[in-house]
RNA sequence: UGCGGGGUGGAGCAGUCUGGUAGCUCGCCGGGCUCAUAACCCGGAGGUCAUAGGUUCAAAUCCUGUCCCCGCGACCA
């Protein structure tokens, strides 16, 4: 089904490197949340594979469920009518941003079906399962039985849900399967203690802590009241239930029970990372581990909670009438300064406040005025003093300011990135364009152009700038991949996606002399913040 | 009610765990430079770190109380 090329396998030398998006509900287009958790998602992925590493970027849809059924029926199509229409909107929002990822899982294709089946039957064989008749109330909107004592009361004096107020149903006894969630509690907090990295940020992480120690449940994974799912091969009667179907997605994407792909889920598992918003952590956080311990295999190294996107303090809803759509502002920044202006001014795993004055604020700040017209001055001047020709750098040149910045750089960043710690990597790099500016200024090679007794001191000066925009141009592909291929290319320089060992690629004096520099096009054209239409508000 | 996050110069944040010159970006004011996208460089103004107590030689940072804001609860990371 996924039309994306799978990288080769096995010939690059760090190993794998995988992680992966929630599997999105197909029930919403993509917005700007989703495009944050994908975007830093391919921030990952661009960088690791400059880093050295097989990289494997999984996201995808979660199809299945009542919920769209219902919706399905409303808009007169059948479920996978319906889920086919949406798949476009979340392929063709990714396109557009550059995302990269590795695989697309439908949770309703085949091969994802022989995952979530090979794998309950699994935990059937296993002896985790039993089935059992939940007493009690069920939410067809949450898709969730609840507890009598765990309900509220609505003014007309009905039960209705805790989480969506909608009045509930008696359960009739229904039988459903369960997972021995309960089990697990005390290897969980076990698992915890001994993996402090498990669950990131920290707050998250206490969170969950005390919700497990609060106690835990059997889990029901089964539905028999509706079709729209994964048949259970034990009990055909019954489909896996949300979770029990969509967090198997992460492994499909790598080619779980994947004859066509043998060897390959060895190799990546386990992952890395999952990437989660912070409202889906304690399914990520104690539901996934379990299921991963009782299938006995090892658990994803990191889940990553991030925050919130917020407007004015405010969590951005229809409602509210605050909400941006991607395309929006790609319209106005361009997908490279978008991509950017997410991963540097909100900090990863806070809940961050945005909005477009600031939008603008960085994008001239830090795009237009340092980094774009950092490249304007210094290509400007190889053009007007070398004849748009790196110049030869003169012994003893590389001694200077910007080489040593740069020489610290890539562990700063690597450190960074490894972290997640977006902002903290952008602002590293955004640091040693800074300090060109000052060197220029410093060095002033417009008076060093007035004499010839100064020519060496010149050459020196445009390699050693030149030099360091080729570096900051690496460093910052992560982030804004079309920004450093069009400066890659300025400089006369190959296919900069095809770098993959930015360790190496970033070491000083990698700047072939002779090369054409090509002044071009401001890369980030100021913007007038009164001056733009955003089409929104 | 509950659970969680937060209140730091005009705006957005860091610093709080590991007490000891209050830092960053933007904005504002003044100066410099001229290669560049009114950009770049230097200097400056501006904060009783929500509030009231406490601990301490010393608190934004630790403890206690209070006030306020936001999130989960509605499509939604």
């Amino acid at each position: 089904m996924s039309s994306v090329a799978r990288p080769e396998r096995g010939i690059m030398s760090k190993g794998t490197y995988s992680f992966t998006t929630p599997i999105y509900y197909v029930n919403a287009s993509p917005h700007l949340g989703t495009a944050y958790t994908t975007i830093a998602a391919d921030t990952v992925a661009r960088y690791q594979r400059m880093n050295d590493y097989d990289v494997a970027f999984v996201t995808g849809l979660d199809e299945h469920g009542q919920k769209v059924a219902e919706v399905a029926a409303k808009n007169g199509m059948t479920p996978l009518e319906w889920c086919d229409s949406m798949e476009p909107k979340f392929r063709d929002a990714w396109t557009e941003l550059d995302i990269t990822y590795t695989d697309f899982v439908r949770t309703t294709e085949p091969r994802h079906a022989r995952t979530v089946q090979k794998f309950w039957t699994d935990l059937y064989d296993k002896g985790f399962l039993y089935k059992g008749a939940y007493e009690g109330w069920y939410c067809v909107h949450e898709e969730t039985y609840y507890a009598e004592g765990d309900l509220e009361k609505n003014e007309e004096d009905v039960f209705v849900c805790p989480d969506c107020k909608r009045p509930v149903q008696q359960a009739s006894g229904e039988e459903n399967w369960f997972f021995k969630l309960s089990e697990f509690e005390d290897k969980l907090l076990t698992y915890f203690d001994e993996n402090p990295d498990f669950i990131r940020p920290e707050t998250r992480r206490n969170e969950i802590v005390s919700f497990v120690k609060g106690g835990l449940k059997d889990l029901s994974i089964s539905r028999s009241t509706f079709d729209w799912g994964v048949p259970l091969p034990f009990d055909e009667g019954h489909v896996a239930y949300v979770w029990a179907d969509a967090l198997l997605a992460y492994i499909t994407g790598i080619g779980y029970a994947d004859p066509e792909r043998e060897g390959e889920f060895e190799m990546r598992w386990p992952m890395q990372y999952h990437f989660v918003g912070k409202d889906i952590i304690r399914f990520h956080c104690v539901i996934w581990p379990a299921m991963l311990m009782a299938a006995g295999l090892p658990i994803t190294h990191t889940v990553f909670g991030h925050g919130f996107l917020l407007t004015k303090g405010e969590k951005m809803s229809k409602s509210k009438g605050n909400v941006l759509l991607p395309a929006d502002l790609i319209k106005v920044f361009g997908v490279d300064a978008y991509r950017y202006y997410f991963m540097s001014d909100v900090a990863f795993g806070h809940d961050g406040s945005i909005s477009l004055e600031r939008m603008v604020q960085v994008y001239n700040a830090d795009l237009a005025n340092t980094w774009g017209n950092l490249c304007s001055r210094v290509f400007n001047m190889t053009n007007k003093y070398f004849d748009g020709k790196v110049p030869q750098a003169p012994a003893g040149s590389s001694e200077n300011p910007l080489k040593e910045i740069s020489d610290e750089l890539y562990a700063e960043y690597d450190a960074c990135m490894s972290q997640v710690d977006f902002s903290g990597a952008a602002a590293a790099v955004q640091k040693l364009a800074g300090r060109v500016n000052l060197y220029v200024e410093e060095s002033a090679p417009w008076n060093l152009a007035k004499s010839e007794e100064t020519a060496d001191e010149l050459a020196a000066v445009i390699y050693n700038a030149l030099e360091a925009i080729r570096i900051i141009a690496l460093y910052m592909a992560p982030f804004m991949p079309s920004t450093s291929a069009e400066v890659y290319k300025r400089l006369s320089l190959g296919d900069i996606v095809a770098v993959a060992d930015i360790e190496a690629a970033t070491a000083w004096a990698g700047l072939p002399a002779g090369n054409a520099v090509e002044t071009g096009d401001p890369l980030f054209p100021r913007l007038d913040v009164d001056a733009i239409d955003f089409g929104v508000e």
